[in-house]
DNA sequence: CGGAGATATTGATCGAGGTCAAAAAACTTC
DNA sequence: GAAGTTTTTTGACCTCGATCAATATCTCCG
């Protein structure tokens, strides 16, 4: 390892109050003195390179992740080979939570492209809870947020048309993009179009003609991994059949 | 309201250390007297009957349901009118688990048949948790539990069949009766082909013809909703794309 | 009991999207 | 920078399940 490796190594490891996603990630809402409480137990490894595997289905579940910069896709395996791609995380949102329930993971989780990570013995994050009444509440509201979101995509998978999931997806990445200071209408997507398809229930193909579409009419401007969102309005007006759920979520007055 | 109908509603309200549903629902894990404390919290009305409903999306969030005895659907609207199942809920099955995250009902919920269901007003659930760890323990469980069987159900919807589709639903079905002390192979649907079409997003004619074909193939016996499973086995086989998620949870020893 | 409205079955038709195939473009690696 | 591999695009074809439609059956009430 070189010098330069070890300066970049020791970059990351921002301490949770000094941490740009803290008003995303479990910290929000504690007070300073329990957001270093919660710091104390924090491991931050070495960054994961592209295709490393941060942790595989039926490993022991012993820590919660939360991803700090890059991304990761979670998949499992279907029994005749294939991969099917459960979900896409980006940074501030935490893996591992369906492993809670019996003790080992559900799906494994892999490394999209470079990325650092921040790793929470879950023993020790429920001991704090237990002490800390906030953070058992955003722990609450994490794992409930996580079920809201599922709902959601249960009920794409479920209705929608192909281009309405490619909307849909093109979307929330957006909106994800946005809210941790990333353009919401110029990202690069660090995944292939055989993932995409596979965690929308789409053939890839399917996937590469619906950019193609939407590329065509103007909607958006793709080259390869590199998106630009030119009409956010249509693509929005695409995604119909959202629910009151949605709704209620994206303008709560009404 | 007569005299008969004061003895069954007595009679529903049985204290969660008498509860046969204990070992599947919330108490499940805890020590006696951490049941009862529990218990106190609980509020147990008069039964719902068959379409009444028991919250609605954006309602306030105030407490988790437990549904006791019955069986409660919860759905969302699409804004062209239609409604989208997003669940159903059994015996010891909870309730209103996506709107702890920002304080409104995501869905709504509405029982299917006469119902009796267990109110826990969540604020004091909280409170109790953080001075019962095993409580706690349970709640972030129950929690993971729900994303697990949510991103069983996404890969459902995602990649397989309509008869993998209501294979895996008729499988589902019969696992949750069979964990409640019914029988595995013998039992009566308590909601609407429309409704399991919606929730497995399929046409309810599509769920129609699979019954019958179903039948035909002496697979099952259909008579309206009363269901009975002949060949078991060969219902399991048609669910091909299990994950190795599903399959380390059906046999942890592999 | 009988009629109305809901629910389920069955048939016929059609189209969205899957599959197969081939070519093009972009990364890797030596 | 050439060769090989992976990823993406595009075309042609076909299948599964949606949709439309008609009938049958159930359930609820007066």
């Amino acid at each position: 390892m070189t010098e330069r490796n070890v300066i970049s190594l020791d970059k990351i490891k921002v301490a949770c109050r000094d941490c740009s996603l803290s008003a995303l990630c479990l910290p929000m809402g504690l007070r300073p003195e329990d957001v270093d409480r919660l710091d104390a137990i924090v491991k931050r490894n070495r960054p994961l390179q592209r295709g490393d595997n941060l942790f595989r289905a039926g490993e022991p579940f012993r820590h919660l992740f939360v991803v700090k910069t890059g991304a990761v896709k979670t998949f499992t395996q279907t029994n005749d080979g294939d991969e099917q791609v459960v979900g896409f995380h980006l940074p501030g949102e935490v893996l591992g939570l369906d492993a809670i329930q019996d003790g080992q993971h559900g799906c494994s989780a892999r490394a999209l492209e470079t990325t650092a990570i921040c790793e929470l013995p879950f023993e020790r994050l429920e001991d704090l809870s237990s002490n800390i009444p906030s953070l058992q509440h955003q722990m609450f509201r994490l794992l409930s947020k996580e079920i809201s979101h599922d709902a959601e995509m249960m009920a794409l998978l479920g209705r929608s048309t192909a281009e309405e999931r490619v909307a849909s997806f093109l979307l929330s990445l957006s909106e994800r993009f946005k809210r941790r200071g990333f353009s919401a209408t110029d990202f690069f997507l660090s995944m292939s179009r055989q993932e995409i398809g596979s965690y929308l229930g789409l053939a890839l193909e399917t996937v590469s003609r619906l950019f193609t579409r939407f590329q065509d009419d103007k909607i958006l401007k793709v080259e390869r991994k590199h998106v630009q969102i030119i009409d956010i309005d249509r693509l929005r007006a695409m995604v119909t059949h959202q629910t009151d759920a949605e709704r209620h979520r994206a303008n709560p007055s009404t």
